[in-house]
DNA sequence: TGTTCTAACTTAACGCCGTGTAGTAAATGT
DNA sequence: ACATTTACTACACGGCGTTAAGTTAGAACA
């Protein structure tokens, strides 16, 4: 039914949703994530705010969209600077993440508002939501990381835990990506993305502007605290 | 003029000013920042929105004065339980600071929004603010953190940096409370204090719900790791 | 081709919101 | 007792999300 050949209708039904949320980054970019009102984007667009409703639901339905689209764009990003290391380099894969991360959320203040920020006043991520998949594509990816890892850091972890008590979904995911690989080693991925996450968020929302003029280069040290932290010494392992 | 004795009008006034603050921290406490509404605030004080005006400029600034007040409640709370670990016992002070932190903010997850979180539209926390008095209270507890570690800690850190170009209130507040230490000890708190933050403000705004259920192991791990990368191997250092 | 149907959109309204302006009543200072 | 300041109300403006009813242009079918 009209998958291989979608309507004319279909297609322009497709381009409008896909205009409102381009005009509503649009809007995002310029004065925050409180800029996009259904008001504007349809006067953006020649139409009125009731239209939409017919595209989404509700505003917060419209946000909840633009959150995948940008998380998903933020997920893609990271991975592809980390592709760009040579897989041998376990630490440069891991300086590249962290940083591209902060580059890009230093370039897309608001998405990254949008994305750990308050995204809509009542709103919870939908259990199975589209964009707890970006999530879990970003925890997969930091656990490769860490797995890549895993043999030098595990020898400075102390006490084993048994860390067996993790989200189902999540360990199901990544133990299929990941087989061996014990839940500890997605619980240090976690605290991994929680290291990266606390100074660049700290950052984007200014709380650090009163404090160093240099946040940059406190990355950086944080950064490569981390590798050490996980065994990585400097230079990718040379074959021995 | 009034100052020994606020006449009795200046002590109402205050007492409304007062009063509307500890209104809209109860309408936070319900339904998020987001339901901070003068006109809420005037239906429960049984007064007309356009009153308060006469106590504050705009919404904004109220909500301003409640990141100050929020935030020093915070700062208050955890610096009372760094104070009830012994001043000898390095670790477990930072210990007590991190973990009071986390369940400050977990019992108060509106307030930590408020403070970390994007509280107003176009909000940009002023130069000489209020609520920078906070934050620079809450940087320099974790410098002192740092300062008893300092001598372990600089064994580690590799490369000595120069660390010359802070911000010179916080550099002046410090060095005044620190005098001998050195401003790459700064940066180590600023990096503790990105630490502490990261995860705990992963599981307030609700990331690490489809990933972990025992997130405050994570931070636990994570805070036990701190110590030790700051050279504090578990128990206190007993005298020589 | 002519008719019917339907999806896309407009118009208008409701109740919220922050924010000004003008007016009122009471407390205050002299 | 009177003048002034203060605290507040009443009202209006524009903007917001959202909904219900009405309109129109294009697809579907005879």
């Amino acid at each position: 039914m009209g998958v291989s050949t979608p309507s004319r209708r279909e297609r322009l039904r497709a381009e409008t949703a896909a205009e409102i949320k381009t005009v509503a980054l649009g809007l995002m970019a310029e004065g925050g994530p409180d800029a996009i009102t259904l008001r504007a984007i349809a006067r953006e667009m020649g139409m009125t705010a009731g239209a939409i409703y017919g595209y989404y639901e509700t505003r917060d339905t419209l946000v909840s969209a633009l959150i995948t689209d940008v998380y998903t764009s933020l997920v893609d990003t990271v991975e592809a600077a980390r592709d760009a290391v040579p897989a041998d380099d376990a630490a440069g894969r891991i300086l590249a993440w962290g940083q591209t991360l902060r580059e890009w959320a230093l370039a897309n203040p608001e998405g990254f508002r949008l994305i750990y920020g308050d995204p809509v006043p009542g709103y919870q991520a939908p259990e199975g939501g589209a964009a707890a998949e970006a999530a879990h594509r970003a925890c997969a990816g930091l656990t490769g990381l860490v797995a890549a890892a895993w043999p030098q850091a595990v020898a400075r972890q102390p006490g084993g835990y048994d860390w067996t008590d993790f989200d189902p979904i999540l360990t199901g995911l990544v133990r299929a990506e990941f087989p061996g690989l014990p839940p500890a080693a997605v619980a240090l991925a976690l605290r991994v993305w929680g290291r990266m996450h606390g100074l660049v968020a700290l950052e984007v929302y200014g709380h650090l502007r009163g404090q160093t003029k240099d946040a940059g280069r406190l990355y950086l040290d944080e950064l490569r605290d981390l590798t050490r932290s996980l065994g990585l010494e400097g230079r990718p392992a040379a074959p021995a």
